[in-house]
DNA sequence: GTCTATACTGGGATAGAC
DNA sequence: GTCTATCCCAGTATAGAC
């Protein structure tokens, strides 16, 4: 673990995550970011050279992150029901992990069509590398008929869009352990992909044991 | 079907409908509007009295539509399982069949917190409404053990991700009929909450003939 | 590393001619 | 119903003192 470079600026990364994921990039402005650290608006431009490094560095936070994690589930040459059910757990475990809503902030700006416009290529690259793992997850599967004949595309979005609104739930879930709850999102996602759903249980056991072998190896 | 107020009046809608699912109401300027429209900024207030109220309107069409819709379908009489494919099944048809994406900007507004910015109350309301609706159905499924026993507010929100991220694809799944497409979303959904996933084709057939019944009905 | 002062721009909105 | 002209403010960013 890296020292930070200094507290202010990990103040100001995570009341900007905040408010983005609340009011939206462009509906936050530097004042409110300032405003929630509690120093002036200029400040910022002390650790930051723009508002858009902000979201660059968080997206950058997540993105990497999540590459990282679904190319290692790839590798493990576990079937691709295993492999979703795996990633589905290590995606909602960091995500929960993390000190901010880092899936949630990059959300918030895909769907606002932040990533599209200048300055934002280099992570609209690495979202790009990243939806191609987690749709060859699904193709593996369809291909092994493991899962049925359903369209990769959809599904792959269909998944982001749950990993993401379900998250949301975290605080509204305190009783649920993070275990219980990544379970939850995961049987979700694979009771309905599954060929056969009474494997479910079969794929969960397998799964955890990825997670513990990978997480292990870090 | 009334008259249109006037032609530009409709052509603000439709263009701020389509730049407000791409940049988000914030990211989105009048000036950007008007020259989608092809008029003056200027012009715009002629026709509403502030940019919010051009938001309010698109968002008064969608949720006043999607209340009449799940309140139709509650009416009926059918099991939990019937009225959640029905009203899947009408949600999608109706979100492809508007000439604007309403339920892109509901959901962008949604996510950039704009509901809950001043001047935005009664969107909140019919939203809220809306919701308990939806939630009233799976919690009678769960009640009625036709549903696994998860959690209500859990899956109302997967619902409502499912359905706006999945609609995003209509332009990219020409192939498929719109109908083949409502009931793909359907039974991506049902087919994790029913107890006994075999019973989804007889839910599908029971829905369809309620649709059927419904929209004759108007 | 934070402050004050300040420059500059873009965005929302009004007034009034045509 | 659209235009030109214009106002005003909010928002991003820079310069330089402390």
């Amino acid at each position: 673990m890296a020292a930070p470079r200094s507290d202010s600026r990990q103040r100001i990364l995570l009341e900007a995550a905040a408010l983005f994921v609340r009011h939206g990039y462009h509906g936050t402005s530097t004042r409110d970011i300032a405003a929630a650290v509690g120093v002036r608006q200029q400040s910022l431009f002390h650790h930051f050279p723009s508002k858009q490094h902000i979201l660059v560095e968080l997206l950058d936070i997540d993105l990497d992150a999540a590459i990282v994690r679904v190319r290692a589930v790839r590798r493990s040459g576990a079937t691709p029901a295993v492999q979703l059910y795996a990633h589905l757990l290590r995606d909602v475990r960091a995500v929960v992990a993390l000190p901010f809503d880092s899936l949630g902030v990059f959300r918030g700006a895909h769907q606002e069509g932040v990533l599209s416009e200048p300055g934002f290529e280099q992570q609209r690259r690495k979202f790009t590398r990243f939806s191609r793992e987690l749709r060859a997850i699904v193709e593996d599967g369809v291909a092994s008929s493991d899962f049925r004949d359903v369209q990769p595309a959809f599904v792959e979005r269909a998944i982001s869009a749950l990993v993401i609104e379900l998250t949301w739930l975290r605080g509204s879930m305190q009783r649920a352990s993070v275990d219980q709850f990544a379970n939850e999102v995961a049987g979700f996602v694979l009771r309905t992909v599954l060929h056969d759903p009474k494997q479910l249980n079969k794929v969960r056991k397998a799964a955890e044991e990825l997670c513990t072998k990978l997480d292990g190896a870090v």
